[in-house]
DNA sequence: ATGGTAGCAGAGCTA
């Protein structure tokens, strides 16, 4: 089974590129960040006539996240338990556009798009930290089985994660609190799955013609339960996908990520 | 320190 993430910045703008992606590489399922769309809104119809079915959660126009799959989309779940909220103009807190879970092919995959956290004296910084603090607690009850958490984890674990980390002296990403938060899920027993096979950047910043001088960052991860570590074959981050000289229009600002499990 | 690009929505916010 072939599994993949990818924050596609607008499903709506990007389902041709979607399309041609799950055809060239046979994804069988994908999980998706800031489709920035809610559900009624999707274009499903070339995913549904290619078998796939489409589990999607989001409210608001920024984020929004979506899972893509052609070997069933069970027990769909929008949000983990516990999981926090931000609460816009004093409206109902924002839950749906950030997380959402299903089982596909005997594998619980969730599709993450980790708060960006702004700056560091930000408010929403100290709402990033909270989120992850509650994902880790919510995940080690789903460490027994074959689950995936992935998506947009916005953090870069170490300084080769950066293209200069100079340049984040004063920016989230890099912190060693959000740091400390992604290596927890380590220390519980979730497994970097891609990082042994393919440990480049996933993320390219529009400004400044970063893709083409290839300054960017590793921020979007498949970690693995042990269970489904140990069925790892092989991973990759599609940096085609990302360049701007293939396709008509902008692509998306990251990568996908691309895991291979034995059966 | 600022601004550069992109999407949604139709101005300004978010990333």
């Amino acid at each position: 089974m072939r599994i993949a993430t990818w924050n596609v910045n607008s499903l709506r703008t990007r389902i041709d590129r979607v399309e041609a992606f799950l055809d060239q590489h046979e994804i069988d399922v994908l999980a998706v960040q800031e489709t920035k769309a809610r559900e009624e809104q999707l274009p499903l119809m070339g995913l549904q006539a290619r078998g796939y079915d489409v589990a999607a959660a989001g409210t608001n126009q920024w984020n929004g996240v979506a899972i893509i799959s052609r070997v069933g989309l069970d027990d769909v779940v929008t949000g983990f338990p516990g999981q926090p909220g931000w609460a816009k103009d004093d409206g109902p807190a924002d839950i749906e556009s950030r997380a959402i879970g299903a089982t596909c092919g005997g594998v619980r995959v969730w599709s993450l798009y980790i708060p960006n956290g702004r700056k560091p004296d930000d408010p929403h910084y100290a709402y990033k930290l909270e989120w992850y603090a509650a994902l880790r607690t919510a995940a080690q009850d789903w460490l027994g089985g074959d689950a995936a958490l992935v998506g947009d984890w916005n953090v870069c674990p170490t300084d080769d994660d950066v293209f200069d980390v100079a340049q984040f002296k004063n920016s989230t990403h890099v912190t060693p609190a959000e740091r400390e938060a992604f290596f927890r899920f380590a220390e519980d027993g979730w497994v970097d799955t891609v990082k042994p096979h393919d440990p480049s950047y996933t993320y390219w910043d529009y400004y400044r013609q970063r893709f083409e001088r290839d300054r960017g960052l590793r921020i979007d991860f498949v970690l693995g339960s042990p269970s489904l570590a140990g069925r790892v074959t092989g991973a990759f981050v599609d940096r085609d996908a990302r360049d701007p000289a293939q396709g008509t229009g902008a692509p998306s600002d990251h990568a996908p990520v691309v895991v291979d499990l034995a059966d």
